[in-house]
DNA sequence: GCCGTTTTCGGCCCGACTGTTTTCAGTCG
């Protein structure tokens, strides 16, 4: 684990310690400190070493009180008023927290009466019957935690947005199909494309909120529901999908719209800036005492509030709101679907599922224009990595495709290794005959920061190095990212004109959108890649621009918005 | 504990739903 992870999880903790003694704000605090921490890819670890204490308090949320602890762990490994607080009530809190309905007064109320410290007590404690007895439970609140004693065993956290999505498509769809429906939209962390999902937030406008919330509760594949009141209703769908219902009238969409988006911080300041201009703005309006003034669009409520619209992938509190503030403007990010061509895509010539032209067909299919073949080479000997030889062979099958298919163009490339002293395991004679030459890490992950940069810089030295490919390495939820200095990386690329890829696949999307943003400043340029080892994979593109989007970046600054010959012309081997 | 185009002190977003209560606290988002 992290320590960004680690220290995220002690503040967390500690948040449901203050909550306990009604300190709201400074629970509040640290609640929000706990979330800076869990969603910064950069490291604070490195952020202590290279700018100590005033470099973590330069983190939005995270004052003089919070950077102290965080140093605090840095240096001895432990935070001693966590360790005071932990001492006097020893339990379990994230566990139990992960139990729907628990929160903290919850929790102290059963650790004081029955001693329970884990969710082995509190399962142990509700089959005894024992909670029901407790002022303030009673026998639905034994039955409910029980139950979510049992979805926490099956279910452990959030999911890859690329896997959710379909899904939520498929239930759009179906809510498409209720006549009450007038629109539907997917909210939160899935509308502004954050790359794991919580749960699924769905909004709805109609006159009629009772029958689609019936509609709803009632579709086949709701195996729980959690709650159900006349406008919103909360249930688990198969394959552990938690799923929100919230349906409001049409007059109130936009600001229902623009409320169930959050994020959550970047809400509290929209409303912040309500209250200071003496109106009020809740899911159902923006008002000025009882006249509503803003609240049918989206567009409207930030215009009212003296703002523009600012596109949900934007909303995660990190200066968008001050930008517009201070009169600034925020960019025109990519739009979906600008994509023209792929530049990282696997065959059945190493490990991909199909061949270069099956692949090249469902390319088209999928409304590109180019694509680059970019198997794997020689040292990754597991894919059946392709040597100088191979590749001249496969350079002279791609000819002979692109004269049969029509419509779409093949670039010949390869996805080479960057071995350990940087250098690559195919020659540079081929590789000055292949259009598009992509690098990537594919081993040695544990190699110290300083000998993993210099690694990576001298690779993309190389100038028959076009593309360094997921920059990273991580693999969500699997695998830590390298340690790696990236903004000497990054520095290093706009200098040698090595474009930086963002790849696509959904448990990479590597770069990070704060890595985009890093490098957007440095003014690198990208391409979007899907990653494609089968024909299904091009649907992923879209979750690559998402990445972008979520990044701040322009079409501009994305290379493979550009027709073949213009892309092509953009390579620094040309 | 955090923060600052009226503030270094004094604020800190707002509402729905549940289960336990007879008017509300806790939890969630």
């Amino acid at each position: 684990m992290s320590a960004n992870t680690e220290i995220a999880k002690i503040f967390s903790e500690m948040a449901s310690f203050f909550q306990m003694k009604d300190d709201r704000f400074r629970a509040r605090a640290y609640e929000n400190g706990a979330e800076i921490l869990e969603s910064l890819t950069l490291n604070v670890k490195q952020i202590y070493t290279e700018k100590g204490v005033k470099g973590l308090e330069e983190l939005q949320g995270i004052g003089r009180g919070m950077a102290e602890k965080i140093e605090e762990y840095l240096t001895s490994g432990k935070v001693r008023e966590y360790e005071a607080l932990k001492q006097k009530m020893p339990v379990d809190m994230l566990g139990l927290r992960t139990v729907e309905g628990l929160g903290p007064k919850s929790i102290k109320v059963l650790y004081e009466k029955l001693g329970i410290k884990n969710l082995k007590d509190l399962e142990n404690a509700a089959r005894g019957g024992k909670i029901r007895k407790l002022t303030g439970f009673g026998e639905k609140k034994e039955r409910n935690i029980l139950e979510g004693i049992e979805f926490v065993k099956k279910n452990s956290g959030r999911m890859l947005l690329g896997y959710v999505w379909p899904k939520v498509l498929e239930l759009a769809e179906e809510f498409k199909n209720m006549k009450e429906v007038i629109a539907i939209e997917p909210c939160g962390s899935l509308r502004r494309r954050k790359e794991t999902i919580g749960d699924i937030d769905l909004l709805v406008a109609s006159d009629e909120p009772e029958k689609v919330i019936e509609r709803f509760v009632g579709m086949r594949d709701v195996v729980k529901v959690w709650g159900k009141g006349p406008t919103k209703a909360s249930v688990r769908l198969e394959d552990n999908f938690d799923t929100d219902v919230r349906v409001v009238p049409k007059e109130s969409w936009g600001s229902a719209l623009q409320y169930f988006t959050g994020s959550k911080t970047h809400n509290v300041k929209l409303r912040q800036i309500a209250i200071e201009k003496g109106l009020k703005l809740n899911e159902y309006g923006l008002f000025d005492g009882k006249k509503k003034i803003a609240g049918e669009t989206e567009e409207g409520v930030y215009q009212a509030l003296g703002l523009t619209y600012i596109e949900p992938e934007l909303r995660e509190d990190t200066g968008e709101i001050e930008a517009l503030r201070q009169g600034g403007k925020l960019p025109k990010i990519i739009p979906y679907g600008s994509l023209l061509g792929d530049l990282q895509v696997q065959t059945n010539w190493t490990d991909g599922e199909h061949s270069i032209e099956e692949m090249a067909r469902a390319a088209t299919a999928a409304g590109l224009q180019y694509i680059a073949i970019t198997d794997h080479t020689k040292s990754l000997a597991m894919t059946g990595g392709s040597d100088e030889k191979k590749l001249l062979r496969q350079v002279a099958e791609i000819e002979k495709l692109n004269r049969e298919i029509k419509g779409i163009k093949i670039l010949t490339g390869a996805e080479v290794n960057i071995l350990r002293d940087g250098s690559l395991d195919i020659g540079d004679e081929v590789l000055s005959k292949l259009d598009v030459v992509g690098a990537s890490v594919h081993s040695l992950f544990k190699m110290p920061r300083a000998d993993m940069t210099q690694r990576i810089i001298r690779a993309i030295q190389n100038p028959h190095v076009d593309i360094l490919f997921h920059p990273t390495g991580r693999l969500i939820q699997k695998r830590e990212a390298y340690e790696v200095d990236m903004e000497a990386v990054i520095k290093e690329a706009v200098k040698t004109r090595t474009i930086l890829e963002i790849n696509a696949y959904p448990a990479r999307l590597d770069l990070s959108d704060e890595h985009i943003r890093l490098a957007q400043r440095y003014g690198a340029k990208f391409v979007i890649d899907s990653d494609a080892h089968s024909a299904e994979h091009f649907k992923y593109l879209d979750f690559g621009v998402a990445q972008a989007r979520r990044g701040w970046t322009t079409a501009d600054d994305v290379l493979n918005t550009l027709p073949v010959e213009e892309f092509l012309r953009k390579l620094k081997s040309n």
